[in-house]
DNA sequence: CATGAATGAGTATTCATTCAT
DNA sequence: GATGAATGAATACTCATTCAT
């Protein structure tokens, strides 16, 4: 029997429709927010929602398949950060807005990522513990030369990058608020020189 | 004795349905979170849906309503604080944790505060609004004393306060992570002596 | 005990009321149909929905009030057609575009008509039977005259009428259908010389 | 034999439950009228109302999928008098006699066929312009033989078979009352010789 | 592996009508 | 006689998830 043939003719199918998946779904995050219809993504890329479900049995394994693809381009971030930012304050500054724009890729992604936080089932869960180690990175190095706080944590800073990132999630269309909301995370509200 | 209650439910027999109704949702908005079936409130409270529907026409009158009823409690801590914290950082700090606490009441509450804040319509917007108010009130005081930024904005940290509270929702159940946060806030993550 | 000028102050308040009532069901019906909702009429009018019912124990009796006061007019309208056009035949087809324009008062209102004439219990029957005696009377005339057909029967030109009406609800807004279709209605489909 | 039943169900027990959807919506809209319960149907069916959804997805497709099981019927009466009616007057007659009946299928059928005249979007928009290209059809010949008016539009012959099913409805029961308005449509009210 | 039909609980919302005040 | 609070059945529509084909 030619089943040979049909595995591999599947096999290909299935790769490039996870590949159509990612990106029909991509657009429709981007277009209609996270809490979107999974079955109106399955429609859009032409295949029936039990072949969505069998490649994301979850909205979050979508989600985290998503953000796996979008590695690439905050990892390059974080790659030039540290080869070009000799500052570790400054550095950390630059890696923690990277953060917020990643949280803000889709309306309403900064809330199962805090979810996945707390739980250690979510396939987001990894995603976030990749970043908030990155983002420990930043801070120790911070941290050694006295231009962090030695009582601030990697994991609040992570929440607290999703916290900004959700904050400007609102129809906010101001961005002096986005920026002086990045610029108190860092500074806090009091004044520099105090 | 009996008679001044009979009195009061003779004025109107609504006045009880609706504390009534009022105690049955804010047990279940603590409980289910804000986004708890209307219906459920409604048969909790041994009421129609067209009753509850009457009294709160839509989800955010009622969660206005229950902080409304709440006004008090946080009307007595800006007022504890107004009097007795002398120092105007200190009391702004104090403010914001109360907005903080505030907006923890229920799970979820941060997401509707938040949308209404950039729509006008909402019942939600003048509750918003008067907090932003008092926010700005301990803040003028804070930058006069030169103990807060010039250019931070008061709808700015009341926002921030929503995001925090946002970032503790859930199961975090991590103190240490809710206090670290507030101080990010009033800091920032950098030392203060720079 | 001053019942009396209680008494008097109230009929006069009833009567002011029923009045007023009616002006604001008119507006509604004309803006939102017949089907419109009664609770809508009554907090328009600012009486509570229990004192339209009073007035007016069901939808039909509201419009057969509504009817009422506009007896008038078409009454004014019956008496020019029947003092200035001699031709009898002229002056049932005006008597009939009369009735198509009446019934076309509100949007919707052929429904209630149609059904008020199949229930005798209708508070809109005796109108019905009333403007279908007129219309008798019209095509009786034409009938000596020899410019009606003797099969036809008042009851259905006035069905029919209705039914050009109910035709023109549409949103049509073709007013050449509208002619076309009265037009029909007096000579049918057929040519008139054949 | 079984295995016939069984096969068919293969290729899909969809087709089965979209027949037996029409076949108890159909009931329903005799028994309850156009605007029975969507729902009830469903149930009636043994389905869940996401199933009677998924096959129509508004009353309105349900109304044409049952129309366009009759369209058979209307279909074999349109041949039949197109090649035994030579007259074409009466050819004329005949189907808008037809297309009365066919109209008064359920109970407030033609409510929603008026309003699909006039929007372009509904699923009834083309199922009544198919009807509106056949009466023109009987029409022209009708005209071209000169025993219709020339003045006269298709579109308006098939509004006014409507409001001739429209007057029908109810408890009429009067089939005098019936044929007397479909000869009105045809001579009008005026004696044929006039 | 893919399909897509079916599920069916769940939610918001409306409104004529009643009746205690 | 007036009020208006309460009723509560009823309806349309959604969507994650399953599973027979």
């Amino acid at each position: 029997m030619p089943q040979n043939d049909t595995e591999r003719a599947l096999r290909s199918d299935a790769r490039r429709n996870r590949d159509h998946i990612l990106d029909v779904a991509e657009r429709h995050f981007i277009e209609h927010g996270v809490t979107g219809s999974l079955n109106e993504i399955a429609k859009g890329a032409g295949v029936g929602p039990g072949t969505l479900y069998r490649h994301f049995p979850s909205r979050d394994d979508l989600l985290a398949a998503l953000l796996t693809a979008r590695d690439e381009k905050i990892g390059a971030q974080r790659a030039a950060i540290t080869s070009t930012v000799s500052n570790p304050g400054e550095a950390l500054a630059q890696w923690l807005a990277a953060l917020v724009d990643w949280a803000g890729a889709f309306d309403g992604l900064p809330e199962p990522l805090r979810a996945a936080i707390s739980e250690t089932n979510s396939p987001l869960s990894s995603t976030c513990e990749g970043y908030i180690t990155s983002t420990d990175e930043f801070l120790s190095q911070a941290k050694r030369e006295g231009v962090a706080r030695r009582d601030v944590r990697a994991r609040d800073l992570f929440l607290l990058a999703l916290a900004v990132s959700w904050a400007r999630g609102a129809a906010m269309a101001d961005d002096a608020s986005a920026h002086a909301m990045s610029d108190v995370l860092r500074h806090g509200w009091t004044p520099a020189a105090q």
